[in-house]
DNA sequence: GCGACAG
DNA sequence: ATCTTGTCGC
């Protein structure tokens, strides 16, 4: 698929925070999606685990997946994959500059264009309101969400113990997103808007792609393929 | 000023 | 993210 090219890569976090600036302004808040999502990538990244640099830092090796699901039966339409190296250092609220090289490669390597794009992370629930979903969300002009793991920016009342409750996450007085438990009894996770979707259209989406874990099926497929490719390379080269 | 802090 | 042993549960 096609991706437009990134801008000048920020040497600073004070310029990697300008460029989110000046990015938020071109995100489309509105459900603008299909009604039924076609096909669906998850996206991730898997890093090396070394003591010098650490994975927290600058330079390290990395790979980067993206997978694509048929939205109805969840199997695999098309992967792609792509090596790289860490493009920034780990920077609460800047994780994009970190991984964006290597998600761009991988989605640009894919022959589908897909209708959504799950992330692993956050979109709007955010410091500035602009983190990695959004920014792909931008750069790619497709609708997109993130669904994360642990809590970030916000705060919320725990959902209840069922398979769809959920609460919502505010920050600054906003509701940025929401805290949805997406099987019985487990760790919830954390859903937020990326670009032209709505929030009850990407907590729906990430209920339907994790009928049966607690993670989507698209990440769940894009984390394992990040790390197979991941010890494809240091295996060899 | 001090902690917290997606992956 | 990654490093790690055992342990609880289906």
């Amino acid at each position: 698929m096609e991706v437009r090219d990134l801008h000048d890569w920020p040497a600073t976090a004070r310029e990697a925070e300008e460029i989110q600036d000046r990015l938020r302004p071109l995100l489309d808040l509105r459900d603008r999606g299909p009604l039924r999502p076609r096909t669906i990538a998850g996206l991730d990244v898997a890093y090396e685990r070394d003591g010098a640099r650490g994975p927290s830092g600058r330079g390290g090796r990395l790979a980067a997946a993206a997978v694509v699901l048929d939205a109805e039966t969840l199997e695999v339409v098309e992967e792609a994959t792509a090596a790289g190296t860490a493009a920034f250092p780990y920077v609460p609220g800047l994780l994009a500059f970190r991984e964006l090289p290597a998600l761009v490669e991988a989605l640009r390597r894919l022959e589908t264009t897909p209708d959504l794009l799950v992330c692993d992370g956050y979109g709007l629930a955010h410091p500035r309101r602009f983190g990695l979903a959004c920014h792909l969300g931008v750069l790619t002009g497709l609708p997109s969400m993130g669904v994360a793991k642990t809590p970030f920016v916000g705060a919320y009342d725990p959902p209840g113990e069922r398979r769809g409750d959920a609460a919502p996450v505010r920050h600054d007085g906003e509701v940025v997103g929401r805290v949805l438990r997406t099987q019985d009894g487990v760790k919830p996770v954390f859903v937020s808007v990326g670009h032209r979707i709505g929030l009850d259209t990407a907590c729906r989406h990430a209920l339907a792609l994790a009928p049966r874990y607690r993670l989507p099926e698209t990440t769940r497929r894009a984390d394992r393929l990040s790390r197979d490719a991941l010890a494809a390379l240091t295996s060899s080269a």
